[in-house]
DNA sequence: GATCATCTTTAGACTTAGTCTAAGTCCATG
DNA sequence: CATGGACTTAGACTAAGTCTAAAGATGATC
């Protein structure tokens, strides 16, 4: 808990109890999880935190790099606490998230790209579990 | 229209007037649109129709392959009247979805993911244009 | 051509994710 | 103690999408 406040402080985030408990729940947590999910379990230690600030705390915790959000899944912004590049592949038949180290795939290609500069890219896989 | 017609007829969907409408917005529109997009264009030229029909005919039309269906941008799904597989560049200052050919990229390691059977891939860059 | 089952459409209620707002709380500082 | 800034709160609001129940259209069959 001490080096939860620490790492906030580090990144300009004045560490209230409203954001250690979101903070916390991320460490926790199954790595990928949305924003209705960590309200629903926040909740649950701290009954009166509101839903807003669960997402500007998830906004903040964004916009300083120690959570990343990503378009995976309708409906929801998945976050995701590993902000390291990797792939994602989508488990078609239970909706699943799993992660696909970087150095697994290789993309070639993406300096070509007639007029754009590509800041970042990542691949998305669907498929099922053999057998 | 006739083959608009007989196009929805082939693939098994019933081509009443409004499907004709949904379908031809389709056909006319930039490709990539939004299901509330549609709905409010195919509403000029057919003012009763009902966003539950405007959703349904969308969601036929993906679950027969005639139009998929993306999750690409936060909000809303897209829908994407190019089938054949492709990647998608979005530009990270307009929010425009650009189409990357296929085989303007190579992916390779797909086939190694241990346990699980790939089913489709495609690459998500995101960029802003040259200058 | 009339009948009946089936398919389709409609309006609007509902749900869920997410943002916004206005008021209140909590400090720190002069 | 007054002021102001940062933060939180409840709840209103919005937008995407689904669901429902009733009405309307269609097609097959006799």
């Amino acid at each position: 808990m001490k080096n939860l406040m620490e790492t906030l402080r580090q990144h300009g985030i004045q560490p209230t109890p409203q954001r250690l408990e979101v903070a916390r729940y991320i460490l926790e947590c199954d790595r990928h999880f949305s924003a209705e999910q960590a309200l629903s379990i926040v909740l649950e230690r701290c009954p009166t935190i509101s839903r807003a600030t669960v997402y500007n705390t998830l906004n903040i915790l964004v916009e300083k790099g120690l959570v990343a959000a990503r378009v995976l899944t309708e409906g929801a912004v998945v976050f995701d606490s590993r902000v390291a590049r990797h792939h994602h592949l989508i488990d078609t038949e239970t909706g699943e998230i799993h992660d696909v180290d970087w150095g697994a795939l290789k993309v070639s290609g993406t300096r070509s790209l007639a007029d754009f500069e590509v800041q970042e890219y990542h691949v998305v896989l669907k498929g099922r579990k053999k057998q």
